[in-house]
DNA sequence: TTGACAGGCAACCTTTTGGTTGCCTATTTT
DNA sequence: AAAATAGGCAACCAAAAGGTTGCCTGTCAA
């Protein structure tokens, strides 16, 4: 999960399907020129591994949805507990920092 | 910065030192036996390129900090984005999966 | 001052990751 | 029915990540 999101172009794709969700392979393809289109499937398929985008297929087409839940629960979870240690941790730096040596 | 992140043991020292803050890399080795001395460093450095740990040498001791900083800005910044989105992804994601074939 | 302790550096190895090419299947369109 | 369109699968390749071993440098304590 946090792997998936470690790569700047899979981000870059998760960005693409923020602006307009729904896109087909594609058009995502479209977005990353320099790459074959195997390569973004690839991305695309560690992403959807990761739950964070949902694909429809209908006829020859497949689209890709933005799944936010995922996230969320980064920002809910993970984030969160750090959030909860920000100041401890920030004054807790701030004393080691100005410890004389 | 995202890749500091994924992976799970660094994750891990930081959830060490989130509990403990200033360990030596001596004592954050014991929390990851299954690793040397050297591998257990590789991992720090990476966190400390990334700015999510800060270190302060002393005599012939290294001490680590978690900087609470760069999450936050993870989490104002890219987590913030989608979730300003969130509704909106959910709802079209919902539309797209009714939508009859 | 000698030895032990904490850590750094560099070379090396293995697995994973990012990417490619080539071919195949299914759905449309004409 | 034929041709074009959209995508899937598998083998292969190069580069990067994760880890190890071996040796070297400072610092503290006996």
């Amino acid at each position: 999960m946090f792997k998936a999101l470690a790569d700047g172009q899979r981000r870059g794709l998760l960005d693409a399907l923020r602006e307009r969700n729904g896109q087909t392979l594609g058009e995502l393809c479209e977005l990353l020129p320099e790459l074959t289109r195997q390569g973004v499937t690839k991305h695309l398929r560690i992403l959807e591994d990761a739950d964070l985008v949902v694909t429809v297929k209908r006829g020859r087409n497949k689209y890709h949805y933005l799944n936010p839940v995922p996230i969320n629960e980064i920002a809910e979870r993970w984030i969160g507990n750090y959030e909860r240690d920000k100041l401890r941790a920030l004054s807790a730096l701030k004393a080691a920092l100005e410890e004389k040596p």
